[in-house]
DNA sequence: TTCCCTATCACACTCATACG
DNA sequence: CGTATGAGTGTGATAGGGAA
């Protein structure tokens, strides 16, 4: 049986059967998650990697990535997943005088976290709660459990889930470099990058002499071409991976850069 | 038949420009 | 630097083609 479950407002219980899921790129909130079974893959602006059952995985929010939810052999994929919103890190941040006071190195998009049996016994107790209404201010109370499970794991994660400032301007040539496989729409590059809409349009346009659709569509098929060509991959495996939604796209506009269709090369 | 890929089409999004 | 607007294009769903 596929299915999410979102009973429970901002906490997600994930089980899937039969097929990879592939998530979405943008990631909206913090959130922490725990891997019951299967295998969670996660592909961001560095690096690709595997994470297995048992493991906690801390992901940030305005970072682009990609989620594939993977099953055993005979287990299904199995996660829960805590969301840490804005209002509760607020709150949280408040009553217990926890704030942010310097930048956080690592640029990661996902952090794992080292195995801790507390963590690991809370997403147990969450178990039942699956099957049952809950009131919200239980809801409430077990995310700032989780939250302060989690810094106590990782102290310097408050610079992390604390820092509400918005991005900063930064290097459009280098995040464009790293991030050109994800799918999204220039707003959200735009605000990833620290600028509004128009600034990150004029500021495209002075570095690469080109629009960016025009630039991003040129860079994904290159790269595809690449790949089919020097590395032997079929379509088939490389458009989703570079960002195209359907391999029918994918195709026809292959064919208009380069000449010939993708499986011609 | 299934598995890949290609062609077509409607429309949401982007581009370019103008303007405050 | 932000916003508005019409023109134009990219996108993804769907149907269809061809090979195994």
């Amino acid at each position: 049986m596929e299915q999410e479950t979102t009973k429970i407002p901002g906490i997600v219980y994930s089980s899937f059967e039969t097929q990879k899921v592939i998530g979405e790129h943008f990631i909206l909130e913090h959130g922490l998650c725990y891997i019951i079974s299967g295998n969670l893959k996660v592909t961001d602006a560095g690096q690709t990697r595997i994470f297995g059952s048992g493991d906690l995985v801390f992901y940030r929010k305005n970072f682009l990535s990609k989620f594939t939810k993977i099953p055993n052999e005979n287990e299904p994929f199995r996660s829960i997943t805590v969301v840490f919103d804005r209002d509760i890190l607020m709150q949280y941040s408040q009553q217990y005088n926890v704030v942010y006071d310097k930048p956080y190195a690592l640029k990661d998009a996902v952090l794992q976290l080292k195995n801790d049996e507390l963590l690991e016994n809370f997403y147990q107790t969450l178990l039942p709660y699956f099957n049952s209404n809950l009131p919200e201010q239980l809801i409430s109370l077990k995310k700032q459990e989780a939250l302060m499970l989690l810094l106590q794991v990782n102290p310097d994660l408050k610079n992390v889930v604390f820092d509400f400032n918005q991005p900063g301007k930064i290097d459009l040539e280098v995040f464009m470099q790293q991030n050109f496989k994800f799918n999204v729409d220039l707003k959200k590059l735009a605000f990833l990058t620290g600028r509004s809409l128009a600034t990150f349009k004029r500021d495209f346009e002075k570095i690469f002499q080109m629009s960016p659709n025009r630039w991003l569509q040129k860079r994904r098929l290159e790269e595809a071409h690449y790949l089919i060509k020097e590395k032997n991959k079929r379509p088939s495996d490389v458009y989703h991976e570079l960002g195209f939604e359907s391999i029918s796209h994918f195709s026809y506009s292959f064919k208009k850069l380069f000449g010939v269709n993708p499986s011609a090369i």
